[in-house]
DNA sequence: GAGCACTGC
């Protein structure tokens, strides 16, 4: 592989743009130089379309802090461009290269993909790390895949990342929480190590903003000495290998997209050659009503037996979501109707047709009302172009808006809102202080939030005795629960826990607050609540899951006891690993592991201490259940999954508030209020100097 | 008597 730049050779022909980012024109390089004897892995990476611009990726890396790379799915820089740097030598030295993922799943399948081209056994000089799971090698690995929030808690032991010559952020365009605080860190640690190198990877042409971003200040540029990269941001861009994907949109706007999906679906079916269809809905509700329609009209016309139509969602159990991997028998059509969960996390092959609503669920963040909320919301014009991308990955497919072209083209738009800005912060603004950011306002990210957001986490982190008047981290509370990888209302129910003497108790509780649900999704709800019944707790549901979790053990951790009374396996076995995990950084931080047996008494006050803000107030008088938050006299209703729905105690403790026709607490627990002033003294104090005494 | 887009540490 010597005809390749290598740090030092001749640079290759490259054009400044105006804006004085580098755009790379032209390589001397072909990817012609393939097919003489190489495996077929090695044919198959030359084939990449990222191979073309190999030389100048590398030179683009060696000259300038960042590189921005723009290329859509395909294209093959999660794989190549670790392996590039490696072979010219980046990870010489010790130093290692860094990728990181949005998501578990992706890590692993790229890190074992890494390691098969390389012929390398994973774990070695190829590895991965990702929660509950280190694959790497010390001194051995020089790849390492991770994902953003496993870096970031890497952050806290070496703020400066010292280990890592190249970090290359992929998927940065899908703008999670965890990508910006990353992003806005490296920008930082950039000015303190200008030997460290930063690959920005994203599919969209956000690059502008990207390139703004790490655009350090004006009086720096075209100030390139000899002996330091370049520090404003050069962009390049690579083609994928997708298909073309013809759009067809509606004429008219529609009223009702499940109905409007449906007949869509049906009329491909009929005039179209085989393919499979993907259709994407925004939610179980959309997407039950769907397949149920379609399964009806198919039958009405006579159409049904060539129809296999899935539902997909997250919510679906594991042998559920697998019938969707499953071949279409010769003949048949699979019609997948699917939430926002295939556009990024899964991956269809077979898919020819694409049918896209336009909307999708999104979260928002009311920092008034401290609620986040579920809400069925236009998507981006880079999540319609995503959707369609589905239908192009085996051959060229086509995608049905069930949109105008008028919507798309000046109404929709072009990027999504970064979760940052639609999120609560308690935790990033935790993660952020323990890093040693003090001016969190003046932080520069990469999308700023709304300072009323910030100042409502600021508060909570008050309150709960995690910031001081100073807003610095308190110690050792403050601390503490930065290092522990929960929601900090969780992580301060945790320390009090090691004082009151139930740790073990409040770290179960901790472990199953963390997941979805225990309990599997199944249609015999009457059966499940059964079910439900035969571990319900009369202080409520935190206790339940401590019943739960006491016979998963007592049962050898058996599945088929699982299956008897209605407990997902899976949940459960992940409920272990989380406790686990919790345990062992427990004892690092110095909390007493400890049960405190039958008393349930001390494990209600430890719960109090994380979610006195979370207090409520049956009404007087109240014949519907109705309570009123003590915090900001919201009314919120006992949600009909809480084993204390209709019980409706006196004083109750929420975890979560979900929002539809009415606010439902959700995961509940009955209190004594006089533990409130006994947790949070100031809070109570302030927001209603007596909240006991009506 | 009713509802949970999707990730992640």
């Amino acid at each position: 592989m010597s005809q390749f730049w290598k740090p030092g050779a001749e640079k290759p022909r490259i054009l400044d743009d105006e804006e004085g980012g580098v755009l790379f024109l032209a390589s001397s390089l072909s990817s012609s130089s393939s097919g003489y004897g190489y495996g077929s892995i090695e044919k198959q990476r030359l084939r990449l379309p990222v191979y073309k611009y190999r030389t100048a990726i590398l030179y683009l890396v060696e000259t300038h802090a960042t590189t921005i790379i723009v290329g859509e799915t395909g294209s093959g820089k999660t794989t190549q461009i670790p392996q590039y740097l490696k072979e010219a030598g980046w990870a010489d030295g010790g130093r290692v290269i860094a990728c990181t993922q949005p998501r578990r799943l992706a890590v692993q399948a790229v890190a074992s993909r890494v390691a098969e081209e390389m012929g390398v056994k994973l774990g070695e000089e190829v590895g991965y790390t990702i929660r509950f799971e280190d694959l790497t090698n010390s001194g051995v690995t020089m790849i390492k895949f991770l994902t953003d929030g496993v870096l970031l808690r890497e952050m806290m032991d070496d703020p400066l990342l010292t280990k890592y010559s190249v970090i290359m952020v992929d998927e940065a365009h899908e703008r999670s929480i965890s990508t910006d605080i990353l992003l806005g860190l490296l920008k930082k640690i950039q000015r303190r190590r200008p030997e460290l190198r930063l690959i920005i990877s994203s599919a969209t042409i956000e690059a502008k903003s990207m390139s703004a971003f790490f655009q350090t200040s004006k009086r720096h540029q075209g100030l390139e000495a000899d002996d330091g990269p370049r520090k404003d941001p050069a962009i390049l861009s690579v083609e994928g290998r997708g298909f073309n994907v013809q759009i067809h949109y509606v004429e008219e706007p529609v009223a009702d997209y499940v109905r409007a999906a449906v007949s869509t679906v049906l009329s491909i079916h009929d005039q179209e050659p085989p393919g499979d269809i993907l259709v994407f809905l925004t939610g179980q509700d959309d997407i039950d009503a769907t397949v149920q329609l379609l399964t009806e009209e198919a039958q009405a016309n006579g159409k049904n037996k060539g129809l296999i139509v899935l539902p997909l969602y997250s919510g679906l159990s594991r042998a559920e979501q697998d019938l969707v991997f499953s071949p279409t028998p010769r003949g048949k059509r699979k019609i997948v109707i699917s939430t926002n969960i295939a556009e990024t996390s899964l991956t269809l092959e077979g898919i020819v047709y694409v049918v896209d609503c336009g909307f999708s669920k999104q979260r928002f963040y009311n920092p008034i009302s401290d609620v986040e909320n579920l809400v069925v919301a236009p998507i981006s014009k880079a999540s319609a172009r995503q959707r369609a991308g589905r239908a192009g990955r085996i051959r060229p497919g086509k995608c049905y808006r069930l949109y105008t072209e008028e919507y798309f083209v000046n109404e929709m738009p072009a990027q999504g809102i970064p979760e940052m800005q639609r999120s609560n912060l308690v935790s990033c603004v935790t993660q952020l202080k323990a890093l040693g950011i003090d001016n969190i306002l003046g932080f520069d990210w990469p999308a700023s939030p709304a300072p009323e957001a910030m100042i409502r986490a600021l508060e909570v982190l008050y309150s709960l005795g995690v910031l001081d008047d100073d807003a610095k981290l308190t110690s050792p509370v403050g601390f503490q629960v930065a290092e522990i990888p929960l929601d900090p209302m969780i992580a301060k129910m945790i320390l009090s826990s090691s004082q009151l003497g139930c740790s073990e108790e409040i770290i179960t509780i901790a472990a199953v607050l963390s997941i979805q649900s225990i309990w599997v999704s199944t249609k015999l709800q009457k059966e499940l609540d059964e079910a439900k019944l035969r571990f319900a707790a009369v202080e409520g549901d935190h206790v339940t899951f401590l019943n739960v979790y006491q016979g998963f053990l007592r049962s050898g951790k058996s599945s088929q006891w699982c299956h008897r009374n209605f407990v997902n396996y899976h949940a459960m076995k992940k409920v272990i690993e989380i406790r686990e995990q919790l345990r062992r950084i427990a004892l690092r931080i110095g909390i007493v592991l400890k049960s405190c047996e039958r008393d349930m008494l001390v494990v209600r006050k430890a719960v109090t201490a994380g979610f006195f803000a979370n207090a409520c107030n049956l009404e007087a008088y109240s014949h519907n259940g109705m309570y009123k938050t003590v915090r900001g006299s919201q009314e919120v209703y006992i949600h009909p999954s809480s084993v204390l729905f209709r019980v409706n105690p006196k004083w109750v403790i929420y975890h979560s508030l979900v929002s539809t026709d009415r606010q439902y607490i959700r995961n509940v627990m009955t209190m004594d209020p006089s533990w409130l002033t006994e947790a949070a003294p100031h809070f109570f104090q302030y927001q209603r100097p007596d909240p006991i005494g009506h």
